[in-house]
DNA sequence: TTGACAATTGACCGGCTAGTCATTAGTATA
DNA sequence: TATACTAATGACTAGCCGGTCAATTGTCAA
């Protein structure tokens, strides 16, 4: 494990107890064991440290459940979606706390946009699900629709992130799916209308670069260990600089590299690039 | 205006904006035009003016709340309900930002338990209201209910409270109408039973004493101005030490202070004592 | 006008903060 | 072993924090 790596583990410890303004650089390296100097060997300042710990996770959280709904079937979709999403709240139960306790209008104005795009990337998810699921019925509720799942999803979590409760997660999902299933084929009234979502988009959610691409696949191929999943990284981002490869080929590598816990966000990048 | 309340207001619009943590007390006092000094004869610390601000407006929500609940017609109760949630949110807007920067396992353990007490309590009026609406039918599904309202309330509220969205509030409240009564009339499996609530109560939520009321209501009466409000609460106050008037008095008395906007917390005391 | 008292101030305290950097320790090569 | 390099340290700075209190100002009855 890198030192990186490291501090971000134990520093997610104690931000998710005290909060991030609450705990103070040194009290993340003592509890680390290093020192202080060793900390901005890592990290510029604090502040890069929480975003890297909002990217890292926010990427493979986003990427996990895009996985989980674009493959499967149809009358898994919802199930697994529910499923993936509460899994990875429980067994990335620091992260989920942290977000719930910095939320909206978060301290500088960068972190705020970001917590602000992953939130519409999970949106624009929830929204080609519900599309799959429901399709025309759902057409003018599906913002809606995906409020609910948010809805959901906080309070439901609350129970097992604040109050520590052991709960049955197949139980709960099925709940929950039940409970979206009604609201989805009975639901009338609608309250958020397309316009509504437009005024909230005015700061544009752009499309990442293949130039981004790359840079973010090059970073990732350097925090690798040597191993298959590094190899086939490596020649996906060759086939990034020149395209030569068989689509099958190409979809072997993505197959390689979609569960290695430190490519999760270039898979998702590379699998919306390749169009797979 | 009294100075703690200039404080109390000044204060909440900082930590709306920045949150408790980040905002110092030299900031509080330059924003109200007072030295610090004149601060720490309001308050004896930083920590209590946020306890002061959480028991100020929680007291009042629950009362508004707890009130709407319990009076009017059955068919508008869960209209009135949401409706009452809402304004409240709105009109209090900064305060229910800090509700949402500052929540689970605050800093201080006092003011975790007050809020955990608060929602307890948020939480035992909404079960309240479901009783009344659905009876037996709900009796297994009342608390999974109960957690799908509080996820409507805290989900919708982003909308005009994060991203400041002007919105149709009748609209909003009778889409909400919908999906709960949806839910109470067609969900079948329960997730949340009672012996998962009840591990939350460990930690007893007593009913308040009667000396305790009383010492609230004298409070109150020192904060308040000269006015039938007044002299009603103190009229009141006389009855707790010695009973002596007439029911029809008592509740004449109750409803003059209904509705003055510091006598919330007492009024919904003295209602709930005198058994109104 | 005086004197007694209450209200208000802001310089000050010890302690903690994020961040820096000269120094030292560790390591790999020649 | 000597050299060249990087990795790591922790004392240090400047500044802000919550909180205190002697000194000052304001108020009002005598």
């Amino acid at each position: 494990m890198t030192k990186k790596q490291l501090i971000m583990e134990k520093a997610l410890e104690l931000f998710a107890k005290q909060g991030f303004e609450a705990t103070s650089v040194q009290q993340i390296t003592d509890h680390c064991g290093i020192s202080k100097g060793a900390f901005y060997l890592s990290f510029k300042s604090k502040d890069e440290l929480i975003v890297a710990l909002i990217d890292h996770f926010m990427r493979q959280f986003n990427a996990d459940i895009d996985f989980v709904v674009s493959e499967g079937k149809k009358e898994d979709l919802l199930y697994n979606f529910y499923y993936t999403t509460f899994h990875s709240f429980s067994k990335h139960s620091d992260f989920a706390k942290l977000l719930m306790k910095e939320p909206t209008q978060s301290f500088n104005e960068e972190l705020f946009s970001k917590l602000h795009n992953y939130n519409k990337s999970l949106e624009n998810v929830i929204l080609s699900m519900i599309e799959r699921l429901y399709g025309e019925q759902s057409k003018d509720l599906k913002y809606d629709l995906s409020y609910c799942i948010k809805g959901f999803m906080s309070t439901y979590s609350e129970l097992f992130l604040v109050y520590k409760l052991p709960i049955d997660l197949d139980l709960l999902v099925r709940s929950l799916v039940e409970k979206t299933n009604l609201l989805a084929k009975n639901m009338t009234i609608s309250f958020i209308p397309d316009e509504l979502i437009q005024m909230l988009d005015q700061p544009l959610n752009k499309e990442p670069s293949l130039e981004q691409i790359i840079e973010t696949v090059s970073k990732n191929i350097e925090d690798m260990e040597d191993s298959i999943e590094k190899e086939s990284l490596m020649l996906l981002k060759q086939e990034l600089l020149e395209p030569a490869l068989h689509p099958a080929i190409i979809k072997g590598l993505l197959a390689n590299i979609q569960h290695h816990p430190h490519c999760k966000w270039p898979a998702y990048l590379l699998r919306k690039h390749f169009g797979k």
